[in-house]
Formats: C-alpha cells, sequence, structure tokens
DNA sequence: TATGAATGAGGCTTCATTCAT
DNA sequence: CATGAATGAAGCCTCATTCAT
C-alpha cells in the first residue's frame, strides 16, 4: 500500500496555485484572498488554515518559484558536460522555460514574481517577505559559481571573479526575461538567444 | 524681462517629485495621495487639478524617469568618440548613476520604476499606463541601436543583430541594476563594473 | 455676531451621542460602526475623521459620561449648605438622575459605561481605553472627598476615612446604580432612596 | 463500591472552568471556543455536545458563580450568631473573597461576571441569558432578608425596609468590590473593609 | 461520543475621489 | 485655482458553528 501523500501539503499547494492564477490575473493587491479561495474552490476561510496572512502567501509563492527554477538547473549543474556547455544549456533554458510560461495561459505569472520581489525589498516591508525573498534570490544565484570555478580551473574560462559573474550572468538573465516578457509579441526567441549566447560566451572564454 | 517659468508645469512636476518620495517609502497602493500632497505642501484635492487619477501619476512617473535616462545616456551616445568608448561609458554610467541613489537618501526610488513597471504589463491595467510603459522602454532601448550600427559600419563590432543586441545589453543592465539594488550593502560596485564591462566588451568586440 | 460654535467639536459630539445609541442598543460588540453612521447621519468613513478606532470611541463615551456625572455634582458640593444636606442630596441626585434615564428611552445608556468599564478594566486591551476609565473613576470619587473633609472639620462627620468613605460612597452608589437598572421595573425609587439615605447618613453621623 | 462521579457533568464543570480562564484573559467576545477547547483538553466539536451555544456558556458560568456565592455566604446566615455579627462577617467574607482572587492569578476572573450581567442586561439579548441572570441575582439578595428580619425582630436592628435594606447592602457590596477590582493595586484592604463595616453596621442598628 | 477541518457571514478600517466653499 | 471634509466601496481577517469521519 503506497503511504497516501499528506493532504496538508497538497491542499497548500492547491492554494499557491491558485494565487499565483489570482494575482497574475489581477496584480498583487488587487488580487484578493477571496478570488484565490474561489480559484481553489474552497472556503475563504480554508486559506487561514494554511497561512497566517496573504504576505505569508507572497512568500510561499517566491520560495516555490525559486525552488522550481533551481530544481530545473540542477540536471544541466550537476551534469558533467564540459562547462561551456553548461553555460550555454543555462542561457537556452532560461529563454525557453519562459517561452513556454507564455505559450501556455500561465504568462502572466512572471509579473508575480516581479511585484513579489519589489514588495520583498522595502524596507518598511514583513521582514519574513524580506529574508524569503533575499534568501531565494542567493540561492539561484549560488549555485553558478561552482559551475565557474570549474571552468576556470579547467583553463576554459578566463580568470573571471566567479561570486560577481554569477551575479552579474544571473542579473542579467533576469534582467532579460522581463523584457521578453514585456515584448513577447515582437520579439523572435531564437535572435535573441543567439544575440544572448553570443555575449556571454565570448565574455567568459579565453 | 525674465521669462517666468510656467507655474502649471512647475506644480505638476512638484506632485510628481512628492509622488515618488511617497511611493518608494510606503510603496505604490500604500503611498496615499494624501500623504503625497502633504509632501508637495498642497492639498489633496488640488492633485486632481492636475492628474485625473493616481495611475496618471504613475505614467508620469515612469516617463519622467526615462526622460532622464535618455537624457543622461545622450551626450555619450551622440558624443564623437569612438563606439567601444561609447558602450563603456554606457555601462560605468548605469552603475554610477544607481550608486549615486543608493548613497543618497531616495535608494528606494528605484523600486518604484519596478512596481509601476509591473503594473504597465499587467494586462488588464489602465491603457494609458501600458502605453507609456511600453514607449518608455521602447525610446531607451533604440537609443543605442545607432551606437551599435556605427560600430558594425566601422568594422569595430562583430556582425551582431542591433535591435536584438541592444535589447540585450538594456535588459542586462536592467536587471544587474535590480540585484545591484537588492544587494547594495554586500556588493562591490567597483568589482561589479569589470566583471559586467568584460562581458559586453568581449561579447561584441571583433 | 455671536461666534459659530466649533463645527469639529459638533460632529464629534453628533458621533458620540449616536454611538451611545448604538451601543445601548446592541452591546459594545455587536454595535457595529455602520450604525452609528448611519444613527448620526454622516458616512461611515467620517467617523474615522474623528476617532481613529472603536476603541477611541468608547474613551470618548466614558470621558463624557463622567464630565456628566461630575458636572451635575459640582453646584452641590460647592455649594454652601450644610455637609449632611450635601450628601443627602448627593445620594437623591444619584437616584433622580438614573431615574430620568429610567424614564427617557435612553435607559440603556447606563450599561455601555459598565461595558466600557470592562474593557477598560482588561489587562490586555488597549492601554488609552484603561488610563481613560482610571482618570475618569478617581476624578469622580475625588470630587467627594473635600465634602467629607469639611464634615470632620466641622466636628458633624465622625472621624472617617476620607478616601477610603469616598471610595465607599462612590461604589456603594455606583453598584446600587447598576441594581436599581436591573431591576428598575419591580422596585419603587422613594423607597430606595430612604433606605440609602437612612444607611449612609446614620453611618457618618456622629 | 464507590460511586463513580457522572462524567458528563464532570465534563461540562471542565469546559465551564476552561472558559472561565479564557474569558477572564481575553473577554467575552474575544475568547474563542477554539480557547475554550485548548483550555480544556478537548477538541472544539466537543463543546457543542454540552453546550448549544457560547450564549449558552455565559448563562452557566454566572449560574455556576452565583450558587459559588450562595454557598459561601450560607454557613454564616444560617449560624445561630446574632444578627450584627452575621452582618460583620458577611462583608468581611465579601472582601476577602475578592482578595483571594486578587492574591490568585484568577484575578480577571472577576470582570466576566460583569461582562455577562451586562449581555444580561441587553434587552435585545439572549432571553435565557436574560432570566439566568435575573435569578441568579435574585436569590443571592433574597438571602439577606430573613437575616434582617430575624434583627427586626429581636429589637436589634432599626425597623427598616427589609427587602430594600438588602438591596442596598447587595448592590453596595457588589460595587465596592468592582472598585476595589479596579484599585486593587493602590488600595489597603483592612482599611476598606472598616470604613464599609462602619457605615452598615450604623446604618442598621437601633 | 469526539474531533477538527472547513466554512462564510460579518466587521473594522483604508483611501481614492468628489465637490461645495 | 485651491482646498479638505465627506464619502462608501472594497478587502483582510476572525471565529462561531457544522458535519463527515
Amino acid at each position: 500500500m503506497a503511504p497516501t501523500p499528506p493532504p496538508i501539503e497538497d491542499k497548500r499547494r492547491r492554494i499557491i496555485e491558485a494565487a499565483v492564477t489570482v494575482f497574475a490575473r489581477r496584480g498583487l493587491e488587487r488580487g484578493k484572498i477571496a478570488d484565490i479561495a474561489t480559484e481553489a474552490g474552497i472556503g475563504k476561510g480554508t486559506i487561514y488554515e494554511y497561512f497566517r496572512s496573504k504576505e505569508e502567501i507572497f512568500a510561499a509563492i517566491i520560495e516555490g518559484f525559486f525552488q522550481e527554477i533551481n530544481q530545473a538547473f540542477l540536471p544541466v549543474l550537476n551534469s558533467r558536460r564540459p562547462p561551456v556547455e553548461k553555460i550555454t544549456r543555462l542561457i537556452d533554458y532560461s529563454f525557453d522555460f519562459l517561452d513556454q510560461f507564455m505559450q501556455s495561459d500561465q504568462a502572466d505569472d512572471w509579473t508575480i514574481i516581479m511585484e513579489i520581489f519589489t514588495q520583498g525589498m522595502r524596507a518598511d516591508g514583513d521582514p519574513q517577505l524580506q529574508e524569503a525573498t533575499a534568501r531565494a534570490v542567493h540561492s539561484a544565484i549560488d549555485q553558478f559559481i561552482p559551475m565557474l570555478e570549474e571552468g576556470i580551473s579547467a583553463g576554459l574560462f578566463r580568470d573571471v571573479d566567479p561570486p560577481y559573474f554569477a551575479l552579474v550572468l544571473f542579473g542579467a538573465l533576469d534582467g532579460l526575461a522581463m523584457h521578453f516578457y514585456l515584448q513577447r509579441h515582437h520579439l523572435d526567441l531564437e535572435r535573441l538567444k543567439v544575440a544572448t549566447r553570443e555575449i556571454f560566451l565570448r565574455g567568459i572564454l579565453k
């Protein structure tokens, strides 16, 4: 008999998914708790059995999102491929990942992350959210460092500053993702991939 | 006779500045019209003599911000310096510009732009704001194209795809700016500049 | 031209009166802000222009009530009547004052005071309310002390402990008022007055 | 064979005790059913097996409280002591009873009674609660009447109006109890007892 | 009989906008 | 033009009560 998965986590996940849908549709502040409940097919009050406040939902979304991203990068980063190929694939993957969003009806999910981010930045905001945001970003950026060090050690990459290069790489991809999103209807994905790849490969190769 | 500056534009500007201050402090939705009025030293109702709604203020802020950015880039872009130097200076300038924000007490102003952006992206948002946002971004990106074309014509740059490369450049700088902001207390500006410059120069140079 | 009374105070008073009416009718927790607004003939939001919270209204009611009580006692306490007569009149007045309430349609106003009191006592309650409550009671009790001292000095009263006697007098009248209220439909006011008067006069006279 | 105490009554009592603790801590409206369940160490739903509603718990508390008070007075009232001593002891006992509360960590229990009372008074309140409240008070007051009649018959007391004097006595003690509670940290119990005793004894003795 | 997850009605409070002065 | 008092729609959250297990 397979153990039934914990129903609590299940419901939490359902709420988060509903929240993402709602926030994507109407924005963070305009997305009402009531909407999330309706979307999740549960009662308004039930949400508060799983989350103490709206902001706690924000934090959960951010955390979930970065876990997903990190998971997605993991196979490539942990593979035995040569560093050059790793970087190439990471860049490609970033755009493909985003492109899937655009193709699906969840295109707007992306904006949520940005919105939650700006909330998390706010100095006078919820401390829990601030911390969750900071932690999430760090974990993502730090993931790139070993790959860079590997390339440098192998004499394939120039002697770059790994943590800063990781930040530039991640930050740039992040900004690109946003602008790709913004102009998604007017851009050709392949041309964008090529342009990006060229820059970063040449930027790091010896 | 000295021409008295148009008082209407003056008051508009004062309101926008007050709005930026307030929104930076409390966020876009939490920044109250009443606060803006107080900050601007005028009455609440007066704001509605100059702006039809809160969203119209958002649009004005975005437009003002990009005008400022574009203005700042203009001297370099229009100068007779060689393209390589132009790009170097643009990158440096981007970080210096941001660094000034961080040094000043307006560090949080930056977040506003992001917030307004996400508002502008929202599919169901105010059409005026959407248009203002899109126009602002385009104007900034397009500014880079001539410089790239100049470099290519001169045989200095590789035969890149100018509009896409401009987008990558701008998008990357945008993302970097955000992450610089996020980690402003833990980053060394110079190391970041170097890392960024190296990538983009090598990425484009023949 | 008579100076028009300050309209702000006027509106505050109107809100307080409406609040008393509503709270008396439905209880402190069940009396909704919306009801108060309707009763006062104003919009819900307007109330928050004059009071920061529901609890601030409670405090205002308590303060107003005790000011009224104290005002009512003042003519007797400040008069040149002999102390014995003062005490007699205070007792009589207490019951008459209450009796007027009972006759009017504001009979239930009395319960509000008790409810606010219990709120004010609550250790984990609003500190402002706690203070307002304590201050109000003290001011009322202290009012009696000079009269008692006067009677003792004049050799008319026994050498009682003025502050404690004042407390007993006030506390007893307070408790009596409550029970008179509780059984208002079954009690004869005159018989109650006589019983009370006899006790307290004999209790203090030499 | 020792008779096992009825488990139903046991659980009821446990719930009531838990309710008193919770209501004392947070107030009548703020004390949640969930808290009571936790305090009683049972499930939320179980409470509804013993009480139909929150208000039914209020009624049970009031009844229990007065039963306790009446029980406490009984030994003195039914004793063969002279009426003067009875009254003295009743007064003393009232304060001692209260003082024990203050010494214990249940100081706030007292406020509950007041709160339930005000609920019971409310004209539009739960009829059951109204009746329970009225009955409880009456039973307490009526208890005093025989003692007064006894004193009058014996020629020890003046020819007072027994039911009204009983009301004055009880009401006064009630009010005093409240004010003692209010100022419990600033009052000397003995001085208060003396002041009260003097008044009531002189007030009734021939 | 015991439970506690689920519910949704209901209330306080906020704040963009209006409009009479 | 300038004002700010007034407004009421809207939303987060609480919690008594139910009911399937």
